[in-house]
DNA sequence: TTCTCTAAGAAAATCGTTTATCTTCTAGTC
DNA sequence: GACTAGAAGATAAACGATTTTCTTAGAGAA
């Protein structure tokens, strides 16, 4: 591998010079064939800086850790794949690593976030780790940026506008000509499940039908507990005739647990889900779900990221563009009819 | 951030001790006492060696790159958790690098590759850009593996063992009572594609069936590649009543096109995919399929990289433990009845 | 002529580790 | 008493870049 030594002797310059041109000192003052001598000898070697030495000198080592608790979930991959790319275009990569790792396993924690493998760290505070990381990671002082989740003033954080999304799911519910709507809530004590349970309210107050906390449910972010939320929510006296769901995974689980109670859906139950991944067009029946800009959070989040790392202030982002709306697939329609919809359904539960 | 001097002074030492004790220098000779205050040192100052400086001196930097052409994808999902905890057990970190931007961006390829910000490199050589990446990051001579395909010897590569996989898959079919038996291929010149063609000729074979190439179709990666795949099947005067499809996004795929053509699954054609990942548990019927250890293949593709780095000579793994074994769901049956299925379906199609 | 100024570039310090080579001290040997 | 051999550490030289500070040569001014 050419060092900016071997560049620098090819040309006839010193290092100095190299590493000026190449950086575009602007006080650096050289005639411009010296410049084309170096540029040239640059092409010849196919010199590139070392990222080590570089990173070394200014002590940044232009890359992002990425934590997310569970790669298979494809709404982080959706956040990634907005993120990869704006940090490619802001001279960084992305580096991978697991949350539980970051809070449990000591090397790593070290090696990553107290020895400088990154220069920031983009976070979803979620699963078991969630309280854990945070504690350990902010007395470090390293830039974060919390994804997916609003977050008060002194940290950072991106989020997208999950009231109004859970509000236009539940108001197409509503539309449809629905009114015993049920919701399988996110788990855990975060802005996310909050803002969604307070759309699916909002959206329920606002046609004048009652909020009926006995039609909420535990999903979760697995299919799994989506088909265990929904199914608990069956066996109620007066069962919901549509559910809105929180999270894709847990909607693809609901619709197992429907198809396993005997209920047809959309005809028996309507479901809606929570973010538009390429999944929820290739389960059956599609699902209807409401689509937030993923990707765009991500992109957003590497931006922050990239300020802050820069010296700028910490800032909370709500990503309200493009707005959230509806894709109607298959999974929503309305009820059989106002009355018997419920009563032939409770038969078929037996 | 506290630096080896910092802990030299505070122990009351030379730095080169404290590197030597914190390194296990085997030549090192201190006393007990000296050994316990360097590390009470380390601990009070909650010391991390910077990372940069030493990757500058040993020229090593302790991270991985994994180049995969799609996010989404489930299978790369499953490969890479397998191969991010073995990472970290090797003392490596995942960086996260997209395909094309390897191939085409040179900035991405300069720093990541020549500046040596990886010390070897995962690839999955698929897509549009796979012909290209390699091309260029060869005459680099960086340590590399390929991920699930099979190379010759020069390389290192792993994959798994694609033709007796297939061959399960296709003997079940056969099993169950099926004759006309398609398969949808692969896209692509890789051995992934050719092996699993084999395995399914091989199972025809050895049951004394015949190969039927019109029953040959193209899948491919992505669902609507199997939507299309199949649709031309089925549009065959004698259509299949069973197909083995070569990845589970195409099978997926498959599904769909399936219900669209009017016919149920597993009556009256029976569907088995390939890779079991979380996916085919939750479509619509739940996807038999053949499961291959996928986390064991990145597992062991970390292992061999790292080899490579530590200058072990090339090798190409076939992961043949665990063994390739059927996951049973709902997509496979038994044909409705030899004569009858054919002319029922064939009248269903119109 | 001498001085000053600027253009064009060279030198040198530095970032934080690792590691090969030196030093010092003590104890034992002849 | 001089010498030697370890034990226990200290010194110093890299690694490859960046960046601040110096040098030099020539042009113009006084």
């Amino acid at each position: 591998m050419a060092s900016i030594t071997d560049v620098a002797r090819e040309a006839g310059v010193s290092a100095s010079i190299v590493s000026r041109v190449l950086n575009g000192d602007p006080t650096l003052r050289v005639r411009d064939d010296t410049r084309a001598r170096v540029l040239a000898a640059v092409d010849a070697l196919d010199y590139a800086p070392n990222h080590a030495a570089r990173a070394l000198r200014r002590s940044q080592v232009g890359t992002l850790g990425l934590a997310v608790p569970d790669m298979h979930n494809p709404v982080y991959a959706a956040i990634l794949a907005g993120a990869r790319p704006a940090a490619t275009q802001h001279g960084y990569v992305l580096m991978l690593t697991d949350l539980d790792d970051l809070a449990s396993d000591t090397t790593t924690f070290r090696r990553v976030v107290r020895g400088g493998a990154v220069d920031g760290l983009l976070l979803q505070r979620d699963g078991a780790a969630a309280g854990r990381v945070v504690e350990r990671i902010a007395p470090a002082r390293i830039p974060m940026v919390f994804l997916n989740e609003r977050v008060r003033p002194p940290t950072s954080g991106v989020a997208v506008d999950d009231r109004t999304a859970a509000a236009l799911a539940t108001r197409h519910l509503v539309d449809l000509g629905h009114t015993d709507i049920g919701h399988l809530r996110v788990r855990g004590r975060n802005s996310r499940s909050r803002d969604r349970q307070a759309g699916w309210e909002d959206a329920l107050k606002e046609a004048g039908l009652p909020v009926r906390h006995d039609l909420l449910g535990y999903g979760g972010a697995v299919p799994e507990a989506g088909y265990r939320g929904l199914t608990e929510l069956l066996a109620h006296p007066r069962r919901p005739t549509a559910v809105f769901v929180g999270s894709v995974l847990a909607a693809v689980g609901a619709l197992a647990a429907a198809r396993d109670a005997g209920l047809s859906v959309p005809d028996d139950l309507s479901v809606i889900g929570y973010h538009d991944t390429w999944l929820a067009d290739h389960v059956d029946p599609p699902l209807s779900v409401v689509r937030l800009p993923l990707d765009e959070m991500g992109r957003e989040a590497v931006r922050i990221l990239v300020d802050l790392i820069d010296g700028k202030p910490a800032q909370q982002a709500l990503v309200t563009t493009p707005a959230p709306r509806l894709v109607l697939r298959a999974s929503t329609a309305p009820p059989r009819s106002p009355r018997s919809a419920r009563s032939a359904s409770r038969t078929r539960l037996r």
